[in-house]
DNA sequence: ATATAAATTTAGCCTTGACTAAAATAAAGT
DNA sequence: ACTTTATTTTAGTCAAGGCTAAATTTATAT
């Protein structure tokens, strides 16, 4: 049986393949951190995951997801997405909130539900933070955006995408007045890797971190 | 910690303790069968719940709840209703298949969910299938409502609540025409226990049995 | 090339919440 | 009152999914 915490490790093993961030080799110990257990935790999941074939596995040599495992990895982040976006858009959540209680409820809901959420937020394909959201088939499409931190000064840019991974930092974009396709340039950027100043649409320019910009994705304009 | 099974056993618990088909003792074995466990189970489970004084449990006895245990029960059914009247309401779920789903749900949800979906049904005191709802404050209004198997020929009387044991039961109920609030009129009752011919508000008379008439609970009219 | 450090796995243990089989207690019938 | 039956509890297992400590393997640095 599918187990929540099996469909929690496939997901985030599913996202350490395809994630911006880190588009390497799933190790044990990665996958540990992410799933917030130890690593002789992770290797031991690792190894049922891999005895039903859900995953292929050299041992000290990290995962692959296999055809199985990654379906239920695009379900259960389908699950996900949509939940947040029906939070987000029906029941009025803050864009930092909605991923905690999605993360439980992810795992609760039925096909019924999952269908008729999907309905009524018109079968949606990119979710609360600019996700893309799979679709019944598990067909995703993968995207790839600049980070805002690597555009040049001057240049302009609509907002994609955000990072969901911290609730502060989510709260902190929001308080800047940045929301999915709002527009914004770059004032300022400062040396050696220093903050980048910041005029958002119907904003006070302000001055951001690199740390919060290396999680802000974007398209160019012109 | 609560487990979403400890959460289980107190809920089942305050439904037998003050439901309307058996008003008694509390057993293990009783509380077995409505949990669908051995009452092997049940005792360690029982065991557990009194050592950390959710409940009074005498050996051989059966149990009482104490105040913590009440108050948790009294929170879970809640989560349970309200997320079964938002199926109904806001996504439109059927009558029989709002239990199934909030059954699962009803564990996984916040505070701010609930707070959520209690504003936006309007701080709703009665349920999907007319049961009351407790309040935030674990205030809840016990109801006594005569059983339609119960009700003479001739007379009439509104339906107030239905029982939502049986997902196929609800089904029929709902083919027949029931709904809260409906008018119905007990056209004829067969001697010997027999079945009694209903006639709902704008449909064709219906003869039900007595099993069905005694899970529908009315408000006699008049 | 080898010694040390870092990552990974193994071994053994714990808790939760089920289960079965056997023992103990309570209830019922003569 | 005593025997039979039904209910309940006890004792001992099991699977999941964590954990720590020890052993092993891989990577890194002289």
């Amino acid at each position: 049986m599918i187990s929540q915490s099996i469909e929690d490790y496939l997901k985030v093993i599913y996202k350490l393949q395809h994630g911006s961030d880190a588009p390497n080799q799933v190790t044990t110990s990665i996958l540990a951190e992410r799933m917030g257990v130890t690593a002789a935790s992770a290797t031991n999941m690792i190894k049922k995951l891999a005895e039903v074939n859900l995953l292929e596995y050299a041992p000290y040599r990290g995962v692959v997801l296999r055809e199985a495992g990654e379906r239920i990895a695009l379900e259960t982040i389908r699950h996900h997405r949509l939940i947040e976006l029906y939070l987000s858009e029906a029941l009025g959540y803050s864009w930092d909130a909605v991923d905690a209680e999605a993360e439980r409820l992810e795992h609760a809901i039925s096909e019924e539900f999952e269908e008729r959420i999907d309905r009524m937020l018109g079968h949606p394909t990119i979710g609360a933070h600019g996700e893309p959201i799979p679709d019944k088939n598990g067909q995703i499409e993968e995207q790839t955006y600049a980070r805002l931190s690597d555009i040049d000064r001057g240049q302009r840019a609509v907002v994609k995408r955000v990072s969901d991974r911290d609730p502060a930092m989510l709260r902190y974009m929001n308080d800047v007045g940045l929301q999915l396709g709002i527009m914004v340039k770059v004032c300022e950027k400062a040396p050696f890797k220093g903050p980048i100043t910041l005029l958002v649409e119907a904003h006070q320019p302000r001055t951001l971190g690199l740390e919060v910009a290396h999680h802000i994705f974007v398209d160019l304009v012109r």
